[in-house]
RNA sequence: GGAGAGGUUCCCGAGUGGCCAAAGGGAUCAGACUGUAAAUCUGACGGCUUAUGCCUUCGGAGGUUCGAAUCCUCCCCUCUCCA
């Protein structure tokens, strides 16, 4: 019995806003007019190990989910992992290690609980039912859904096009997701875009076993660093939940103006007035990213941290100072340039660090050293910088 | 099962006996410029303790040759058509 339809569609429209899609509005209308709590889930793939702004999008509609009393079940997809996952890539995902996944699920768990109340929230993995699914069931859940359904997913279908090899493990990716859902009884699904079609796969199989389909919300992708491609770990361009307030302040710095409403829109809690001035170039687009930068740094530290964030940068960057709050790494003895700069991972081979060097991206205190052979004495030298972001205080 | 095409450095993609650590583009990194923005220009872009040097790389294993990414043999994998 409908509690008040103007309410529900209300609660509806707040809950669906930042979603690219909601499939449907009606149905989510209807599940929340049921006035029980609904079970809202997002699976992710345990395949690397930090979570990032691009998850924070939807890792913050859950939280508005749970704010307004509903269940939110945050999916490890340990068992697909160990599968390979075909998803965003148009290639072939390599397997990972039990070990790995086992890893990386518990990072997630504790980065996810920065945004959300691990006291309501229900991890769950896929292994606890897929482990249990033998051939004769993997067939009948392979027999709900048709091959033609299953190849109009894009990718699918660009890389038979592209006559690009596409394996069979590859179509059952969306078999299982979609008997997650099943599974867990879910009434709504959140994804980025390009999960929509795994999504409904969801609905469908939910169908087949006699369950309410689920909503399928997706949620726009977020660009990355580059403003091109989609944030992610493996392309470098991401910022991290669990990065250094400074890290975290300098790579927003470094974001192309042009997706910085982007940013503002999708990652802050910015008001309508606020973003018009910034979209408008009223505040001058530098003020306006270092407000965004402060924002999120805030967010995921404090305000404290922000400020100080801010001053570093100002000094580091735009004064081209050297700050006082440096990290600070300690050797006993003098040590090869290239040497100290592998063990800070400032260089990932002796050879890129030579390049470095001869590129003339190599300071110590201030001044550029070009010489392949300099040895770094500390207590005589202090300050290592390599090119415009890595820096290090060295003690003896 | 048969016929054909193909597997190259992070990605795309040239290269069909030496001039190949391998064109070109992308990505990335560095320098200049700047607002660590964009755009642009320049350079680097397998590894090695210091190198007109050595080592590793062109699906894998062997072989031919003074010399192979390039030729031969076998094997593995992908795609297309036929069945």
């Amino acid at each position: 019995m409908p509690v008040d339809e103007n309410q529900t569609r209300e609660r509806a429209d707040q809950l669906g806003r930042h979603a690219v899609e909601v499939i449907s509005h009606a149905e989510l209308a209807a599940k929340l007019g049921e006035g029980r709590p609904l079970r809202i889930k997002l699976g992710l793939d345990p395949t690397a190990p930090d979570l990032h702004l691009g998850h924070s999008i939807a890792l913050k509609k859950l939280r508005d989910f749970q704010r307004a009393g509903h269940t939110v079940i945050f999916l490890v997809g340990d068992f697909t992992a160990t599968i390979g996952d075909p998803t965003g890539r148009s290639e072939t995902r390599k397997p990972l290690s039990r070990e790995q996944i086992e890893a990386n699920a518990k990072t997630y768990q504790s980065q996810v609980s920065m945004v959300l109340d691990p006291a309501r929230t229900e991890v769950r993995f896929n292994s606890e039912w897929m482990n249990a699914v033998d051939t004769r069931k993997l067939i009948e859940i392979a027999a709900r859904l048709s091959v033609a359904r299953m190849l109009e997913r894009d990718d699918f279908e660009r890389r038979l096009e592209k006559q690009e090899p596409l394996f069979l493990h590859e179509l059952l990716y969306p078999l299982i997701q979609g008997y997650d859902s099943v599974a867990l009884k879910a009434d709504v699904e959140l994804g980025g875009t390009d999960q929509k079609f795994n999504m409904l796969v969801g609905r469908e199989l939910q169908r087949a076993y006699g369950q309410a389909p689920q909503v399928v919300m997706t949620m726009p992708l977020l660009e990355g660093l580059d403003g091109v491609r989609k944030m992610s770990k493996s392309y470098g361009n991401y910022v991290g939940l669990t990065d250094q307030a400074e890290d975290m302040f300098g790579k927003l710095m470094s974001i192309p103006d042009k997706l910085m409403h982007r940013y503002f829109e999708l990652l802050t809690e910015i008001d309508a007035a606020e973003l018009a001035a910034v979209k408008s170039g009223a505040i001058h687009p530098m003020e306006a990213k270092k407000r965004l930068a402060t924002s999120i740094v805030e967010e995921y530290h404090d305000t404290a941290a922000a400020g100080t964030a801010r001053q570093y940068f100002e000094t580091k960057f735009q004064r081209r100072e050297i700050p006082r709050d440096v990290p600070v790494y300690r050797i006993n003895e003098a040590l090869w340039v290239c040497e100290l700069m592998k063990q800070l991972s400032f260089a990932p081979s002796t050879s890129e660090a030579r390049r470095l060097l001869s590129q003339g991206a190599v300071r110590v205190d201030g001044a550029t050293v070009t010489d392949a052979n300099f040895r770094f004495v500390p207590g005589e030298h202090r300050i290592l910088e390599v090119g415009k972001r890595r820096v290090a205080r060295i003690e003896p």
